[in-house]
DNA sequence: AACATTTGCAACCGCGTGCTG
DNA sequence: ACAGCACGCGGTTGCAAATGT
């Protein structure tokens, strides 16, 4: 398809505060769908996508903004183990958290922090890596390079289908989040394995 | 104090997918 | 079955703030 190319009609750039006001405002009385709708009703002169994420991103209710915690930072980890660089499923896991704030937490944090350990882990005792794993860290080499192929559902095709099942809207899964978080990582590798 | 560099975040862009007529 | 549209996702970029020299 081809994406309206006259959107440089629309303004860009950061959102002022009275922009937000309109758009909460919109939501607020006429729900946050229709996007293009939105966009053109509400006075602003955006393109529905920027509405969409502006929101998403920012105005949404109940939305977190920083101070990521330990626990929520070691989920991350462990997700993206699982996933790879699928951030709206990671975020999906996350309450109050954003896919955008995700990512942007991993490539500006968390990504850093693994080089580093992985520059420690290089000798050759610590290269023992269950196969899963191994697997997994090549998917997130896959993934720094090309967009698509993170995309293909059979990446992530577990035995444990019930435990890792993100078909659905969700109940953000704190049981699920809870049971993960107890569960290290010599654990999950085993429950991988299986 | 001034300038250069790095960091972190908000926003944009292109593409894939699902829905609808 | 097909085309067009709208939405959602992940990668990337741009810029302000922070830090270093």
């Amino acid at each position: 398809m081809a994406p309206m190319k006259g959107e440089g009609a629309y303004s860009k750039g950061a959102w002022t505060a009275e922009e937000d006001r309109k758009l909460a405002e919109f939501i607020e009385v006429h729900g946050a769908k229709k996007w293009k709708t939105v966009a053109i009703k509400s006075g602003l002169n955006r393109c529905g996508k920027s509405c969409r994420l502006r929101w998403l991103n920012y105005l949404r209710p109940n939305i977190k903004r920083g101070n990521i915690s330990h626990e929520e930072e070691d989920l991350i980890l462990r997700l993206h183990k699982l996933l790879g660089n699928r951030w709206s499923l990671i975020a999906g896991r996350l309450p109050g958290r954003t896919d955008n704030e995700i990512k942007n937490y991993w490539n500006s944090h968390l990504s850093k922090k693994i080089n580093q350990q992985g520059k420690a882990m290089a000798t050759p005792a610590a290269q023992e890596s269950p196969p899963q794993a191994a697997d997994c860290a090549a998917e997130e080499e896959r993934h720094g390079g090309g967009a698509t192929g993170s995309r293909d559902p059979e990446n992530i095709s577990f035995e444990s289908g019930e435990f890792l099942n993100f078909s659905g809207d969700g109940t953000y899964g704190l049981e699920w989040v809870n049971k993960f978080l107890e569960l290290d990582d010599e654990d999950v590798d085993q429950w991988l394995a299986e």
